[in-house]
DNA sequence: CTTCATATTATGTCTAGACATAATGGCCCA
DNA sequence: TGGGCCATTATGTCTAGACATAATATGAAG
């Protein structure tokens, strides 16, 4: 058996990723079939097939049975946002995080699980950051009823107990309420960036926040890598 | 040689998934190693290896040489935010759309390269929804020069035009000045939702926009899912 | 008891070949 | 001319085996 180069895959996926954003083979520029590609590169066809696949998944190809495989048109239109944990964002700015509980309270619903609802602040060297308020559902995180929500923030501690989750964001620009600019030392009606967030196990609801935050004092950034096929959890 | 079963891969993939999600595997957790999968499932190693593989691209798994393969972290604080085409965005919802430029400028850059400036409205159903305020660098969209952005809105043409960018998203809540106020048919000082979009070929910016929503008629949402795998660039 | 070399182990990658599947484009028939 | 069937073709998936690589564990030497 012939000896594969060191990085076949690798090499492949490369020189297509930089023909591409070179402009050289354009949005729908059909990309050579795999056999071709594979006589090419001196490899077999499921090496090819391999390097496709990961450009796939970057989001940079597209492939269609017997129609062959295609650069992709630019989806500009999505990109990762981070959702900053607060605790970690405000000492990564070098300023005193603080949490201050307003209420816990566990809510009974008749038949149905326990909720825990809880209210808050956050403090960013001693201003107020960010308005939560949150609800836990005791079902699915029972050791929730056990935490101490007075001293550590909801979202820190769930982050560290929660098994798996999907989320789905809302982000939204309103205009405060009296108590929340209030609460947020600015005044009624000045925009705020409301952040909500309904977090899923499974197909099972977990908890649902709701964070304001001054709208001069925070923002949301999200970026667009194409092709760049990092992975990088941290 | 034995045949194989339809679809050892996405069975594989949807077991160790569901494992994941019911909570049966929690983070950290070591995955048995590949060759006793290959055993368990009946079939190759290369194809247990291949929906790790794809564990991994969704986030759902981290596999260390010679450690073992563990349940990653859930890395709840990233999500994939989709920007909406505003074109697209108002035809979805039933509602006529249009575009009203109010200023296509040329800048003459001393020595560097010229720049387009366009203003404008994106109306949905006749009611203005977005203000746009945007910058294309004719150094690398040369074609834009030729463009009626009178009639066609920048980004839709952008969108068909442009081989491939990377890009960088910040959103903020904002009040609304005076004249963008009047522009959006709301008072001043009402919540907006600003959202900024630097765009670029490579290294090199190509445009630059930002659009201004009214906070009650627009939001963003991000989803975050966990181990789907989905790929839906359609 | 520490340190370094080495064997082991689990993932990472590749090959060559086989069969599956779906979409296209042309052919045949009405 | 129009519509439906079918062969072709390119991707999709899998197998069994081989070698590469990195990190850990072990054992030997100082």
């Amino acid at each position: 058996m012939t000896r594969a180069a060191p990085n076949p895959a690798r090499r492949i996926r490369e020189d297509i990723e930089s023909r591409i954003h070179s402009g050289e083979w354009r949005p729908g520029t059909r990309i050579p079939i795999e056999q071709e590609l594979a006589a090419r590169y001196g490899c077999a066809r499921a090496t090819v097939s391999k390097a496709l696949a990961e450009l796939v998944a970057a989001g940079l190809v597209e492939r269609r049975r017997k129609a062959g495989s295609f650069v992709a048109h630019p989806p500009v239109h999505s990109a990762v946002m981070t959702v900053p944990d607060l605790a970690e964002l405000i000492a990564a700015r070098g300023e005193a995080y603080r949490w201050e509980a307003r209420a816990v309270v566990r809510r009974k619903n008749a038949g149905e699980a326990d909720t825990l609802q809880i209210d808050g602040i956050h403090f960013a060297a001693d201003e107020p950051f960010a308005l939560e308020s949150r609800t836990i559902e005791l079902a699915e995180v029972p050791a929730a009823a056990e935490a101490n929500f007075a001293v550590e923030a909801p979202g820190t501690w769930l982050l560290a107990h929660i098994p798996w989750t999907s989320a789905r964001h809302v982000v939204r620009a309103i205009a405060a309420t009296r108590a929340e600019a209030a609460a947020l030392a600015t005044n009624s009606g000045a925009a705020c960036l409301q952040l909500e967030r309904d977090t899923w196990r499974g197909d099972r609801p977990v908890t649902h926040v709701r964070q304001l935050f001054r709208g001069d004092r925070f923002d949301l950034v999200a970026e667009f890598q194409a092709g760049t096929g990092k992975r990088d959890p941290g």
